[in-house]
DNA sequence: GCGACAG
DNA sequence: ATCTTGTCGC
């Protein structure tokens, strides 16, 4: 039994959360991402513990350049605490806010956070990937379950992320001599595509750009808003 | 009970 | 995310 959860409607209870995601996880595909990538987008939250208030921001780029072409922010107060394995509910009320100013649907999204790397393989880009019908990709900056082994220092180098005997990603060596990323599939694409479209975006940073420069958007939009 | 634990 | 000083390296 599965249906499409209204992306306006956001639970506000834990279990209620826990039976959203193993509904959505049923409709989660993995393929190859196929046509030319010509547009790509990138989302992040801020929170200021203080204020209690979610700054979000979905910055959607020109893939070939690299230069953004659209944006959307928003900013509200928190409804749904942080919780290992919950994030989309903490932050997909306000990133689908955002998402909703843009008028330019980018062809793949990349997301602070992983994919189905997740202790019910449903993660924040798992989740918004599907409810907003857009290819996705996580970039996790750290594990959040699997095992793994070190990949080599030099930029490219990659080793699986093992979880439940599947495997749920890859840690990737965006560049050479930094710490690794743990790339994920989202929905709508397989582990290498989302490798392969992560590595395009980190020529200079250890960050996807998409994703770096929505976090320096958030952090802009919450420092013009506090101080 | 203990350790792990995206942002 | 937030708390926090200095510091090593491209």
């Amino acid at each position: 039994m599965s249906r499409i959860f209204p992306p306006h409607s956001w639970p506000s209870g834990y279990h209620e959360a826990l039976r959203i995601q193993e509904d959505l996880v049923q409709r989660l595909r993995f393929e190859p991402l196929t046509g030319p990538v010509e547009t790509i987008g990138g989302v992040d939250i801020s929170y200021s513990k203080k204020s209690r208030r979610m700054y979000a921001a979905v910055l959607v780029f020109d893939y070939a350049r690299m230069q953004v072409i659209d944006e959307g922010t928003w900013i509200q107060d928190e409804t749904f605490p942080y919780i290992p394995g919950m994030l989309t509910f903490r932050e997909g009320p306000a990133a689908t806010r955002a998402m909703e100013k843009i008028s330019i649907r980018p062809d793949v999204m990349l997301f602070d956070g992983h994919g189905i790397a997740h202790p019910r393989f449903c993660g924040t880009a798992s989740h918004l990937g599907l409810i907003w019908g857009i290819p996705s990709i996580g970039v996790a900056k750290k594990k959040l379950v699997g095992e793994y082994t070190e990949p080599d220092p030099e930029a490219g180098s990659a080793t699986e992320l093992i979880y439940k005997d599947r495997v749920v990603g890859r840690v990737l060596r965006t560049r050479t001599n930094v710490k690794p990323v743990f790339v994920s599939q989202g929905n709508r694409i397989d582990l290498d595509s989302a490798v392969r479209v992560v590595l395009a975006c980190c020529s200079r940073h250890r960050l996807p750009e998409p994703t770096r420069r929505a976090h320096l958007r958030v952090n802009e939009l919450r420092r013009k808003a506090e101080g």
